[in-house]
DNA sequence: ACATTAAGTGATT
DNA sequence: AATCACTTAATGT
């Protein structure tokens, strides 16, 4: 066994060991390779054509939806143990990426070709299982971010923002700008900073430049 | 000290 | 909730 496969096996070990059946870990070490995407790097664009699959180790990616003159929306993050729900799709009717996916933490991710997926479907019940699962996850994440839209007014909205992020980052102390929470949520600087003044008086939040404290979960 | 970037605010739509 | 126009505060060089 060469060493690239090794790795590759350690790096599943703490996680995906777990949920594959070790026939499916042997032929994903062979044909897996590890990439590491520091914070704030392009990890897809839309209309690019996706070859691979990340099986997300570690880090965060942030996916966006993009409209022609540039107007982006975030629709949900994805971590360890997530994979892009959009890829399957892909990999079935060979179409290029609808969403953008940009690299929130350093990320590590396993890259898998989409050749193996539809064969993989057919042999291994644990593949079959991660991959409706997972499906199912982004659906729900995506009925969130509708009802977040059609429900919720920015005010709320903004707080959904700093909660999910906090969760995601498993840390209470957020860095990061009014501008940045405005481009994500597609709309202006000043509202999201009137909004966070509000939610700072009302003790939801302790913000200081470049900082957010969330104080209420 | 100066320039740059982030945040706060009143008025208007 | 968005935009404009402007001020004030924090930070980098």
């Amino acid at each position: 066994m060469d060493t690239q496969e090794v790795i590759l096996r350690e790096k599943l070990s703490d996680y995906y060991t777990n949920i594959f059946e070790e026939e499916l870990i042997d032929e994903i070490v062979k044909v897996g390779f590890i990439e590491k995407i520091k914070s704030g790097n392009l990890m897809i664009d839309i209309g690019e054509d996706m070859t691979h699959i990340p099986l997300i180790l570690n880090g965060v990616v942030k996916i966006i939806r993009k409209e022609k003159d540039g107007e982006e929306l975030v629709l949900y993050f994805l971590e360890r143990g997530d994979t892009c729900a959009i890829s399957f799709v892909n990999c079935i009717n060979r179409k290029k990426s609808i969403f953008k996916g940009v690299v929130e933490n350093d990320m590590e991710a396993i890259f898998l070709p989409v050749e193996k997926i539809d064969d993989w479907l057919v042999r291994f019940k644990s593949w079959r299982f991660f991959i409706i699962d997972s499906y199912h996850f982004r659906l729900i994440e995506m009925v969130e971010s509708i009802d977040s839209l059609a429900f919720m007014n920015m005010n709320q909205r903004v707080f959904k923002y700093l909660t999910d992020k906090a969760k995601i980052n498993r840390d209470v102390d957020l860095t990061i700008t009014h501008q940045q929470i405005a481009d994500d949520l597609n709309t202006s600087r000043v509202v999201v900073t009137r909004l966070l003044k509000q939610l700072h008086e009302d003790g939801k939040i302790y913000s200081t430049r470049n900082k957010i404290k969330v104080l209420d979960f």
